[in-house]
DNA sequence: ATATAATCGAGACGGTACGTCCCGTCTTGCA
DNA sequence: TGCAAGACGGGACGTACCGTCTCGATTATAT
């Protein structure tokens, strides 16, 4: 009933070859049959852990950053906004960039992966924001009622160019960002 | 140096079945073989023109709709946003929006042709905006100095939730939006 | 390093298709895609067997007859090479003599399917004839000292009719090259 | 009614570059689009001339050598069929016996082409042993009723080596059939 | 001199096949 | 049961030629 164990090793060497295909060749150039190639593994047995690249993709992203993004408390919400947009710019670049913008095309056209791609990711990190408002809202610096919007705003430009130039992602627009969401969030809803 | 002219009814044909194809089998189930088949033209007939079905889709999308956007003026900067982005969420719900999320797909993976998207449709839209900013200025309602920030203000949530939900472009997220940004321009950079 | 094992039912099937397209449609209509098509078959399993249509036939052809042609003892090398002349003449008509003369036509434009061809099909053929010459030599009936020269005259006239005119491979044309091919075996060198 | 003459220069360089091209890329890589290229002419203007590659091939090499081959007097049939075969078996080495193998490989699929070939090399070759043959019997060398037999005894063994083993045509070649044919010649029919 | 008519280059066009890649599933034998 | 190996049906890729077509520009003869 209970058979082989999983070997923790070809889980990591699957990761591990989708991220160096990704980074070599593009989203666009990586397929199972790469990922089981590269990792000297059978392709049953990647499709035994994953259901698409998109997956394997998202797994080996969830594993590595994001999760555990600064929130210091630096003293005012604008201040908190600058220090975590300046971090999470700055993990976009090179290859997390690239695997970013692959999980947003494979999320686009398939609902199922868009599902489990704002679970794993785009939640946890709406979530980090979140609590930088509650902490503003506490301190009297937030009035706006609407916290999704606000998040909306924060995290719209981000991907707006990420997706088109991302290398606009600089820590001064982090801080004109942050000094916007600030004002906005100040004011109230009409 | 002549030869034969190209027809153009193929030119509409091509267009016309990526769009339907796109529309029954989404962009997933597009292929530049269905889209040959489907307009009874050689595939060597639809590379001629495109090199792939993201180009296809582009171009038909190019000369839809959205080229000429209604900038109606309404007296106000806010007023005149919240005219814009209505319609244009409104533009995004059916086929259009699936085209656009598909482009989108296409734009990440692939910097050529995001290069190609941003000059053929982002850019467009943009210089809508653009225009209504100008206007706002000229009103004395438009302090912040930079417009293209005020741009990826406007259409960073936009594409945001066109990635992830776009259901949830209603009027008044639009309403809320335009508020919002004119909030933003209203202020000065400190 | 076992892997699935090949099906021999494929095999078959592919070989069958070839034989039945050449059949039908000659030839010239046939080609990997319809032998795909037709047994049943993906194009990557046929490839997997067989670099060519020629080499399909060829392998269709190697295992179908001429392999055990009869080698009658009649007594007299002219006797035997009638009996088997008329044989092999017989065995060339209707879809034998077609998937011959393709194979002709693929080797004449390939000097490795030539090689190839010789090794499956005419070399067999020729080891047969070499049997009747040892035999007539044993008897006495062959002052010639080589063979190949010989083996020459036998097949030489087959090809050259097969390839303009199969017709003309009758039975008294079979009696008459064995008679001369005789005469000349009994001749020496001078 | 008269129009434009066809330029003759074009005739040239359609023939030029399909020899060309069929030395260069073997018969395999000739093509009808490869010949209007090279040639610098409209595949128009060469389907006005030739309907296929091996038309194109046939007239190059038909205006080229074999129609005046030797045929000299040398006192005996063997003798001069010795002298026949050895410049025959000359001239079909390097391009000329590349186009004769290609002409054979598309004779060999089309009965059309087949029929043509026949007669404007084929035949043409055949007259000349006839001739031979002829002043042989007037000499009462040659008791043999059938001269077609007798001439599919000379050039059957050709073809068979031309198709696999071209090297094999050599002077020493040429007289042992010589030779042989003579023999066979001089023997009556049983 | 001026039709008339064929030739010529260029290149679009519908079509067929090519040979390759990847999909997701399967079968085998070993651990 | 996991796993490497690899066969399998399927579908699309992008390319090469096929033979036909439509252009505009020539070059002849026949009015």
């Amino acid at each position: 009933m209970t058979g082989r164990p999983r070997d923790p090793a070809v889980d990591e060497a699957i990761r591990r070859a989708a991220v160096d295909l990704t980074e070599q060749h593009g989203y666009r150039g990586l397929s199972m049959e790469g990922i089981a190639a590269l990792s000297g593994v059978s392709k049953q047995t990647v499709y035994r852990r994953y259901r698409s690249k998109g997956e394997v993709v998202l797994d080996a992203l969830a594993g590595y950053a994001f999760t555990h993004l600064p929130t210091p408390d630096t003293g005012s919400l604008r201040g908190d906004l600058t220090a975590l947009l300046t971090a999470t710019f700055a993990g976009q670049q090179g290859v997390n960039g690239t695997l970013n913008r692959a999980l947003a095309a494979e999320a686009v056209q398939d609902q199922a992966f868009a599902a489990l791609l704002w679970e794993k990711l785009i939640a946890v990190r709406r979530e980090s924001v979140r609590e930088l408002l509650a902490r503003g809202r506490a301190r009297g610096e937030v009035a706006h009622p609407d916290d999704e919007f606000l998040l909306d705003l924060v995290y719209g430009p981000m991907w707006y160019r990420l997706l088109f130039d991302p290398a606009a992602l600089t820590p001064a627009y982090a801080a004109e960002l942050a000094r916007s969401v600030a004002l906005v969030a100040a004011g109230t809803r009409p």
